[in-house]
DNA sequence: ATAATGATAGTCAATATTAGTCAAAGTTAA
DNA sequence: TTAACTTTGACTAATATTGACTATCATTAT
């Protein structure tokens, strides 16, 4: 899954530490000096690999002393995550958030392993077909809340 | 099926390293380059030679460090009736048609109840929510086939 | 206290680096 | 001859990288 690019190194280092522990506290321009890159890329990747669809709180702070903390967040229960999800949702999701979101629920034990590839196939592009992709996400978004709001009462 | 043409040549070529391992990935470019032929034509080997229906499930990553994944699948032993279904299905169904065969499908045992419920509620007329009747049992069609095709193959 | 300075991190848009799509043109085989 | 298949390339889409500029915070000087 990883290793392709700098960013996917990086990602991939921040997580072997949040593997052993709850939180990791950087001082950005640290990494970008240990992973030889301009330390706007650790913004990029915070951005698009540690979100709150993907179960990371980010926190930082300027000035002397600076650092960036990644935290990873528990949602309460399984309804909970269901709900924070469906809200994330809205009205429409791209493929790469929705698969996102599909592991999340594999990772916390939610839904099995074929579940999770059900829906994968059922919210996929090539699925879907659909020459807009405004439309395209927009289906896919109702598709998954349907489903969410299915598993949300069948947990009961 | 033999090297004919160039096409040929490199379906054989990345079908001889997977036969000694279960993926293969690539960088289109490189490929293209050692093949002297331009990139596209890998996409159309991919298309036409290493579908789903014949047991290969690709993956790819645009930009920096980007690739395409080969793998090969294990296919199960109901494909068959699910190409049958596929091909009743067709371009619409209604939801009491699909109910019949997702319940043909638990019984046979090809899945279990609560991903019956799933597949229920992913392809139900609320979750669908299209205005035009038409439109929706065309969706449905898309969605059922989707699935369909991921059963026909064994997951990691 | 307040202002100036230095040390951080954040944002955003330009550029770079891939892969995907599509249709026209070319080739082959029935 | 024609229908299916292959080759090609222009255009599009997705993702990553970079750096100039901005915002915030802590410390020091006034």
């Amino acid at each position: 899954m990883q290793g392709h690019n700098i960013s996917d190194i990086i990602e991939a280092y921040l997580k072997q530490i949040l593997a052993e522990s709850e939180r990791v506290e950087i001082k950005r321009s640290e990494i970008a000096e240990l992973f030889n890159c301009v330390p706007s890329q650790i913004n990029y990747v915070i951005k698009t690999r540690f979100t709150i669809q993907r179960g990371y709180l980010v926190q930082s702070k300027r000035g002397g002393g600076g650092y960036i903390r990644i935290e990873k967040v528990k949602l309460l229960d399984d309804r909970d995550m269901l709900d924070t999800m469906i809200q994330l949702i809205g009205e429409q999701i791209n493929q790469r958030d929705a698969l996102v979101m599909v592991q999340k629920l594999y990772d916390d034990q939610v839904i099995e392993r074929k579940e999770a590839n059900l829906i994968l196939a059922a919210t996929s592009r090539d699925t879907l077909a659909v020459a807009d992709h405004n439309l395209e996400a927009r289906l896919r978004a109702h598709i998954l809340v349907g489903i969410l709001n299915h598993l949300r009462y069948e947990r009961e």
